[in-house]
DNA sequence: ACAATGATACAGACCTGTCTCTACCATCGC
DNA sequence: GCGATGGTAGAGACAGGTCTGTATCATTGT
């Protein structure tokens, strides 16, 4: 036995969140699922109570790795508030024009799922706020004059990123969102210098 | 009978369009919108070939409405580019944070059928084309140094206001739009003086 | 009379979630 | 060494509900 088979409970979730994030969720019956993955019903319905916990644990994996992508990017320029968002939304950039892009996993939950109630929806909120902290954070020591605003120009532009690539394929969305960053982005620094 | 009836197909256009905006489209099924609307189901499919038919009917609908804001807007500053674009984001900007937005009903609808054959999606992208020629129009006549460039940022923006209203309530996105766009606005125009 | 509509039952597909039965495999007692 | 045991997993049937779309018949307004 040469090859290390993996356990049922992660076939069933790179198998799910392939099929959810390529062809929606609601689109992706549980019976699907299990036929792509090669795995018994009950495997799925041992290591998840019901196809919404599934849901939810594909949310959270997408999680993890954004900010793995996140904190790799920024890592490229350490101690430099700036230059790592300018490279975070030149990294997005690139991201949201490869041909397997689909959009932002989180929005697409939410707007797959309108009910206020579904466990979804509270950590699509939770990611969106995180990243909304981490920008704040990142243009307040970028020495913007005003980071929150910044922060939220940023945000605007990332999401209109997502939904763009989509929707307006091939209509150099990509350059658009790199450079409007940069135009917000300095535009918010200049009035301030560092250190006077 | 003093109160004049609507017909048949304009109560359930209506109610379709009410549903389908607020819960989803795969979330709202056809008998729930005859009984919401009082209407014989026979009578849907009688003025309706299919669901789909009644979904592109629906788009189409709410686009004539997008137009008429969109010209409604405009026409308050006749020949005034700039004052127009800048009114158009204003608007748009107090619109997200009406308490029953939810979302662009063009996005919602593509990410709700991701199956690029959906006759749907043909009217999401046409939609998504027509609103940047016009922008790119207005821009020209703004006098931006790069009409295409600016056409360009500002519908990232317009797409990220559709969904950080949705997934991001009461994180002030409505002002966040309309100073983000208006620092667009005047950076793209500033090179350029009018009639020199 | 006639066209449009309401009411209702129904067909067939699909969906989630449960249940049973069987197979494999590691560990433990002896 | 070796059989028993228990945990994990595959296969498939099934229940109960919902969905789209069709067919049939009664009603209403002009």
């Amino acid at each position: 036995m040469g090859e290390e088979r993996k356990s049922a409970r992660e076939r069933i979730l790179e198998t799910a969140g392939d099929l959810f994030y390529r062809e929606g969720i609601r689109a992706v019956g549980v019976d699907t699922i299990i036929a792509r993955s090669g795995v018994a019903k009950m495997s799925l319905y041992r290591n998840f109570a019901s196809k919404d916990d599934l849901v939810c644990a594909y949310l959270e994996a997408i999680g993890q790795a954004f900010w793995g992508w996140w904190d790799k990017v920024a890592a490229r320029h350490p101690d430099d508030p700036k230059a790592q968002l300018k490279a975070l939304f030149a990294s997005l950039s690139r991201w949201i024009e490869s041909p397997n892009f689909r959009g932002c996993p989180f929005i697409n939950t939410a707007v797959e799922f309108r009910d206020p109630d579904h466990p979804g929806r509270a950590i699509v909120i939770g990611h969106k706020q995180a990243v909304r902290a981490r920008l704040r954070d990142l243009a307040e020591r970028a020495g913007a004059a005003d980071p929150n605003r910044l922060a939220g120009h940023l945000q605007l532009l990332m999401e209109g990123a997502y939904v763009g690539g989509q929707t307006l394929a091939s209509e150099g969305t990509g350059e658009s969102v790199a450079s409007a960053a940069d135009a917000l982005i300095e535009a918010a620094c200049a009035s301030k210098r560092e250190s006077p």
